[in-house]
DNA sequence: TAAATGCGATAGTGATACTATCGCCCCTCT
DNA sequence: AGAGGGGCGATAGTATCACTATCGCATTTA
């Protein structure tokens, strides 16, 4: 299975100029973009500070990623479609709609745990940085072209799977899309506030799985088990 | 009311360098300041774009604002004591909890659909503006120094009234303040999906203050009348 | 062997977030 | 009326950084 994973988490969209996955210097790349931009933050991370951390030069960076916004949404990207493959392994053959729901909104709100078997990505490291910088993706001016050339591409993958899940158990539901969107999105948020503004989440929401799956489960229309 | 809105809503925590309040230039800067970031995005907004459209050098600027993040924290931070306002107003005299709750959530969701009553705040703009930039006053790795210097304490203060009346209706729901965060920050969220990523939120979400209401009077522990 | 590809190195440009400093003007206090 | 101070505008300067242009070397490919 980790093999699996292994092959099939790509970025299918074009947010590079050169697919970073095809060489040695592009995958360093990405696992010594995760890790810095972890450390740092994405503000203070610059070109300059990853291309030493690499013993290389700026150029060669800008040969795989135009910009640094971009490398941002190239790891945000990947994420997501780790997210999306990690969904569906979670919710294969399991036939009872609400079971699958349940499962799925696990998946999707569980942090990452470990490091995990990509040799050049950190998933921790990862996590953390869709947590505090994936908004950052979007939230800008280039947002409505970035979105015509399918940058948050696998975002909406994961947001649509978590949808078909939700209308498998109540098909009537008014906001389907909005609600699961608002789960994957939310989860970040909350983890973050968690994490620095505790007096934000009260006691007891450590555990969003549950906080999520009751959410959502409430709002269907259906009887509780 | 205006006049008590316009005498009510300030910004109490020291954000600052000199109180942009107390004098003309300050509540220009603060004016045009909202404008341009709304116009540009936080990113391309610069202080020196910002003293020339005032007039003056950049260094007044400087004088009221340590940076330029700063005077993002400020307005943000004026946005949610608005807003906070807002809601004590729109629920005040309100006997019923259920009544009540729904109410708040539909202040705390509600677009600001005019510019209101502020000489020096475009209430329309500067809604735009905590849309799509406020998390950017947390989202770094100075957020937890802001916290303890209470830069964020308007949203905590509006995140806490929602909670209460939560409570107010279910004292014993599990995730009170968690699920108060939640919709205060979803409802952004969903906002800038709604108009920059809109296969995000699927057909009939437009009007999130019924979503919002759905979602939380269906999780509470309660008689739908 | 020739060509192409990938990489590293140098140099440079323009923007921009600040900082330091100075002198003017107006208001207030005496 | 004169002195002092606060607020303001203006100039100058620094360090960082995002990004571009160009070249030459080495390794792989044809």
């Amino acid at each position: 299975m980790e093999k699996l994973f292994q092959l099939d988490v790509q970025v299918r969209e074009r947010v590079f100029t050169k697919d970073p996955a095809t060489t040695e210097l592009g995958r360093r790349i990405v696992q010594h973009g995760i890790l810095l931009i972890d450390e740092l933050g994405f503000e203070r991370f610059t070109i300059g500070k990853l291309a030493s951390a690499l013993g290389t030069a700026e150029t060669s960076v800008y040969r795989y990623f135009p910009n640094k916004h971009r490398l941002l949404i190239y790891l945000v990207d990947w994420y997501w479609a780790w997210r999306e493959l990690k969904l569906v392994f979670e919710t294969a053959n399991i036939d009872d709609p609400r079971e699958r729901l349940v499962r799925g909104i696990r998946s999707v709100t569980a942090p990452a745990k470990e490091k995990g078997p990509y040799p050049h990505v950190d998933l921790r490291a990862l996590y953390r940085i869709a947590v505090a910088e994936s908004a950052k993706a979007w939230l800008n001016k280039d947002v409505d072209s970035g979105d015509r050339e399918g940058h948050f591409g696998s975002f909406v993958r994961l947001s649509h799977r978590l949808r078909d899940l939700i209308q498998g158990v109540d098909r009537k539901h008014p906001y389907p899309t909005a609600l699961a969107s608002l789960v994957i999105e939310g989860t970040g948020s909350l983890s973050f506030f968690n994490e620095h503004l505790p007096s934000l989440m009260g006691k007891g929401a450590r555990d969003q799985g549950e906080l999520f799956v009751h959410l959502v489960l409430s709002t269907l229309n259906t009887k509780r088990p």
